[in-house]
DNA sequence: AATGACATCAACCGCGAGGAG
DNA sequence: TCTCCTCGCGGTTGATGTCAT
């Protein structure tokens, strides 16, 4: 049993839309905004069903949408979120300002992809290929993938994070523990600082060592002369 | 010029998460 | 706690464009 359309479609119009349709939805959401997707095409005057507009405005009328291909330099940063992120397009796309999930989706699928076969790599596992399978690249499936199981706990000094914003090296110290959770998610170090639970993720990438990872990502990211990594490294583990 | 193969991308579908009642 | 509803996400499809023969 699947679950009941969203919406009743009977009526509705379904394909591709015309300049008269964007202009009708752009004009309704610029005028009043977004509250219920739902009633956007009812109160817009459309005959579509919302989740049809929310798509096209998401996707194509966003007046901050970024137009053009990607740069080669966009692709090599997506090939690099992909490779820590995995298919979390969303997560991926939240990188790229003015670029949309759908269409960087589209552009893993049709071009990365075959860019990352052509240099012998795995697209799923970002590995080289085994030579034994250099003859089918093709054949590369989601079986072949396997999700790393590996999953660290890095406890946040509370002091840290609860501390006064005026005092300077508190700053400095949250600053950099943010640019290091950065680049490894930064939507869990956004809940950790909302519930102060101890920051946990889940690396979908090989990380081998974690704790060389973090000093490897810590040297690189902060001012060792402010805050030494042994003396993190003491407060993490 | 006609046709088929392949590439691209807008749009759709089904599902899960999460909020409201 | 349960049900219903909306939203957002990821996978997939299909229309259209482009290239090769």
């Amino acid at each position: 049993m699947g679950r009941q359309p969203c919406c009743d479609k009977i009526g509705l119009k379904r394909g591709p839309w015309t300049m008269e349709e964007d202009h009708k939805l752009m004009s309704f959401i610029l005028n009043n905004g977004i509250q219920c997707w739902r009633m956007v095409p009812k109160l817009a005057g459309l005959l579509r069903c919302g989740k049809s507009c929310r798509l096209r405005w998401i996707n194509y009328l966003r007046p901050d949408l970024k137009r053009g291909a990607l740069s080669e330099m966009e692709e090599n940063q997506i090939i690099e979120l992909h490779a820590r992120l995995g298919n979390r397009w969303s997560k991926i796309a939240s990188h790229f300002p003015g670029r949309t999930d759908n269409e960087i989706k589209n552009h893993w699928n049709t071009r990365i992809k075959k860019r990352l076969k052509l240099q012998g790599l795995n697209p799923l596992t970002h590995q080289p290929i085994e030579p034994k399978d250099s003859n089918v690249v093709e054949d590369i499936t989601e079986e072949s993938y396997v999700e790393p199981q590996n999953e660290t706990i890095v406890k946040i000094p509370a002091e840290a994070a609860k501390n006064d914003q005026n005092d300077e090296n508190s700053i400095h110290l949250i600053n950099n523990i943010e640019m290091m959770c950065t680049s490894l998610d930064m939507d869990l170090w956004m809940t950790h600082k909302e519930t102060n639970n101890p920051l946990t993720y889940s690396p979908s990438f090989s990380m081998g060592d974690d704790r060389n990872t973090l000093q490897q990502l810590w040297f690189e990211s902060v001012d060792s002369s402010i805050l030494s990594w042994d003396g993190i490294n003491q407060q993490f583990f």
